[in-house]
DNA sequence: GCTGACAGGATTGTCAACAAAATTGTTTAT
DNA sequence: ATAAACAATTTTGTTGACAATCCTGTCAGC
């Protein structure tokens, strides 16, 4: 039985999923780890964990392909990603292009409704953080990162982040230290009270530094995980 | 006949083109205005244009919608897409975030090959200006952007330059003065010194100003485009 | 003469059957 | 007993036909 089987997951109503919510819905499953880098998304079992047909699968997997959140290998299927090292720098340079801009955006256009957004979410991953619960923690904090990047106000900037931030989950996934979680929400609450100071240059700087702060946490010498490292498991 | 109906355009190797290529194909045919915002993409016209089966057409269409390149109208078909005013703000802003900062990575990871090649483009680049080739002048205005992205050594970025200057070509065909075009080469000209003077800082500030010189030349509050603005041209 | 309904044609969307490839399991020969 | 070869099953890729929707041209009614 593999993580997507769960018929819980299924739609009750009669409206089928269109191609973009089954790619969010995957997106979020990849964020909170549920799916590892690696894993093998059969067309069967997504079919029936989304009640569609195959073709709908078939352009979800290759919509999710063209971001770089899963590999498509020809005759032989699609797996959720698992990021190389090299990749991983690519990632890193480029959230550091685009969303320390995001934030100063975001903290330039911010409505009063947005800042107690915002607030309310801090709150959220504060609670999950504290409690324990390592999955709600990990999908709020990778949440964070696309709430600014809506009050940036820029679909384009959004649909990117929304892509970095997945692959951000799958590259700690396989480089970061067990057990520790993705962002430090200490950050994230500096970030915010640039907001509320309206400082978006402040804001700029501290995103820079809390990506850094992120990368810098990684292994990125380590294992370089190949196709599926079991020869290098099994080496010895 | 529609642009697209070329024969010469076929493919001759038996090989069918991967939907990759046609993607590919398409941004170009895009980028040098052969397509202009709003032209249909008919499915059976693409299907005997590249010489692949409908499917393969189908999927090339999901991609360029999923890039903002293409509209996809339910049970109405694929149109190049025609951004609004609000579209190409968004556009211009996201390429201030990227761009520059892709300017000061490639101007610092150049080789001397990379540079050797910077000047053959640019030569060909005033080559067609001064000859009055405005399409080519178009095509390679557009091209060294695509250059530095892979300058730069980041695939993140290179997908995004060769989508945000892509839909930069629709958004110049619409809100462009006729015959201003696509780039003044001086601008690139003088960001190559900067390379050639390895001045990563400089090359950020002068592609920076280049953006906003292209953005200044556009007219954002004009005609506003609709979805065909019929109605706006036979108002009066 | 003009407006609305209707029918024909064309285009898009979906499905199911079929073909091709790969993985798994079994057998056979060394 | 090991390893290669073969067969069976599963999974992916493609084709073609069919259903649904939309556009265009025509006709009836007012």
């Amino acid at each position: 039985m593999n993580s997507l089987g769960n018929a819980a997951e299924q739609e009750i109503r009669d409206e089928e999923l269109s191609e973009e919510e089954i790619v969010g819905r995957i997106f979020e499953a990849i964020i909170d780890q549920r799916l590892p880098p690696g894993t093998k998304l059969s067309e069967a079992a997504l079919c029936e964990a989304f009640g569609v047909g195959r073709m709908r699968i078939r352009q979800s997997l290759l919509l999710l392909a063209s971001r770089a959140v899963v590999e498509l290998l020809p005759n032989r299927g699609a797996f959720v990603a698992s990021p190389s090292a090299e990749q991983a720098r690519e990632v890193f340079e480029a959230r550091l292009m685009i969303e320390p801009n995001v934030a100063r955006l975001a903290a330039e256009r911010a409505t009063d409704d947005d800042l107690k957004m915002l607030e309310r979410h801090l709150r959220l991953e504060h609670e999950a953080h504290s409690s324990g619960k390592r999955r709600d923690a990990i999908r709020l904090s990778g949440q964070f990162h696309v709430l600014l990047a809506e009050i940036a106000d820029n679909a384009v900037a959004l649909r990117m982040v929304k892509e970095l931030v997945t692959r951000t989950s799958l590259i700690i996934g396989i480089f970061g230290s067990p057990g520790v979680s993705n962002c430090r929400d200490e950050d994230h609450d500096e970030i915010f009270e640039a907001f509320r100071q309206r400082q978006g240059d402040l804001a700029l700087r501290l995103m820079a530094d809390h990506l850094r702060h992120i990368e810098e946490h990684l292994e990125l010498s380590g294992p370089a995980e190949g196709t599926s490292d079991l020869v290098a498991i099994f080496r010895k």
